[in-house]
DNA sequence: AGTTCATATGTGCATTGACACATATATGCA
DNA sequence: TGCATATATGTGTCAATGCACATATGAACT
C-alpha cells in the first residue's frame, strides 16, 4: 500500500498519462518516492480496474496516443481512507551507514570517495530544493494546498543539511585517520 | 545486494547464531537496516553456501541447539569488495511527507495524531541513542573500530534531532489551521 | 492443568520492486 | 544513412521483502 497512493497524490494535482507519472516520479517526489515506468503503467491498471482512475485517451498525431488517468471521487475516497491509516516509521537505510559499521573491514580509499561523493550529491540536491523554495514559495504558502508542500520541502532542507554536516565531519575525521 | 552484506558486517563483531542475528537487528542497527528471522534464516544458508559464513552447531540442554555463524575469509573479500561499489542515495520513502503533498485530501485529524506520534516516536528514538553514546562512547571512540559506529550514532542523533524539529513545526502550524 | 514467554529454526506464499527487453514514431545530429 | 533522443506504452522475469504459519522445548506464571 505505497505506490498506488503515491500515484493518486500525483493524480488529484492534474491529471496525468503514465509517462507524465513516470517523469513526475523522476523530478517532482523523487527523494520521497521512486518508481520505474513498468511499476508505474502496472499499477495504473490495477487502480483503474478498482476504479480509482479513469483513462482518456489523446490522440495525438506523429506521437504515440496518451492515455491521460484522472483521478475519481472512489480513488479520493480511498485516499483519504489511506490516510487514517497509521504512518511507520521510515528506516534510513543507508549501505554508508552500513559500511561505517565494519569500519575496519572495508577499503579506505573508497570508503573516503563515497563520503565525498555523497557529499556533493547532497548539496546538488539541496540547491535544487533552495530553488524551488525560491520560485514556488518565496512568500510563503499562498494556498492552502502548497502548505503540505512546503513543509515537505523544508524537511528536505533540513535533510540534506543534516547530511552535509555529518559527511563533513566524517570526512574530517577519515582523512586524519 | 543488502541483507547478506549486513550480516556479514554483524559477523564481523562476533560469531552469531540466526537468532541472535534477529535480535541485533532489532536493537544495534534497527535503524539503518531490517530484517525479520525467516529472512535471516534464509539469507545465512545462501552466505554458507557460497563459503562466506561457516556454522558449528552448539548443542544446549533444554533449549533448542544454536547452529552459530562466522564469518570467513571469503566473507571478509567478499565485504571489502562490496565496499568499493558505489553507494546509492538513500530515499526518505515516508508515508508522511506523501500524505502532505495531499493535504487538502486527508484526514486532518488524522494527519496531526499521526505527526504527534511520530514526534513521541522520534524523542524516544533520540534518547535510546544518547543512551547508548553514553554508555559506549562516554570518551569518544576509544578504538578504531568504534570510531565507524560513533559516527553512525552521531548521524542517527542528528537524524532524529533534525525530525523533531520539524515535527514541532508542523504541528504548529497545522494545529494554527 | 493450561497459558504465555523466551529460546531456536525453519517453510510457503503473496506482494513489491528492479531491470532487461519489446514496439512504434518523429526529430535532430553527425 | 545511421544513431541517439524524446515521446509513449507495455511484457516477462527474477530477486528482495514481508507476513503468516509450523515446530520443538523448558521455565515461569495463573
Amino acid at each position: 500500500m505505497a505506490l498506488s497512493h503515491a500515484i493518486l497524490v500525483c493524480l488529484t494535482e492534474r491529471p496525468m498519462s503514465g509517462y507524465d507519472l513516470a517523469k513526475f516520479f523522476d523530478t517532482s517526489i523523487a527523494f520521497f518516492w521512486k518508481a520505474t515506468h513498468p511499476q508505474i503503467y502496472r499499477e495504473l491498471k490495477k487502480l483503474e480496474e478498482q476504479g480509482c482512475v479513469t483513462s482518456n485517451e489523446e490522440v495525438q498525431s506523429g506521437k504515440p496516443n496518451r492515455k491521460v488517468y484522472s483521478i475519481t471521487d472512489a480513488g479520493r475516497d480511498a485516499l483519504k481512507a489511506w490516510s487514517r491509516e497509521p504512518v511507520a516509521l521510515p528506516l534510513i537505510k543507508d549501505d554508508l551507514l552500513v559500511r561505517l559499521q565494519a569500519i575496519e573491514h572495508v577499503d579506505k580509499d573508497a570508503l573516503r570517495a563515497q563520503v565525498r561523493a555523497r557529499l556533493a550529491a547532497h548539496r546538488e540536491q539541496l540547491e535544487q530544493y533552495h530553488h524551488i523554495r525560491d520560485m514556488r514559495f518565496s512568500g510563503g504558502a499562498a494556498v492552502p494546498e502548497d502548505l503540505g508542500k512546503l513543509m515537505g520541502l523544508e524537511l528536505g532542507i533540513q535533510y540534506e543539511q543534516g547530511w552535509i554536516a555529518w559527511c563533513e565531519s566524517v570526512l574530517e575525521r577519515l582523512e586524519r585517520a
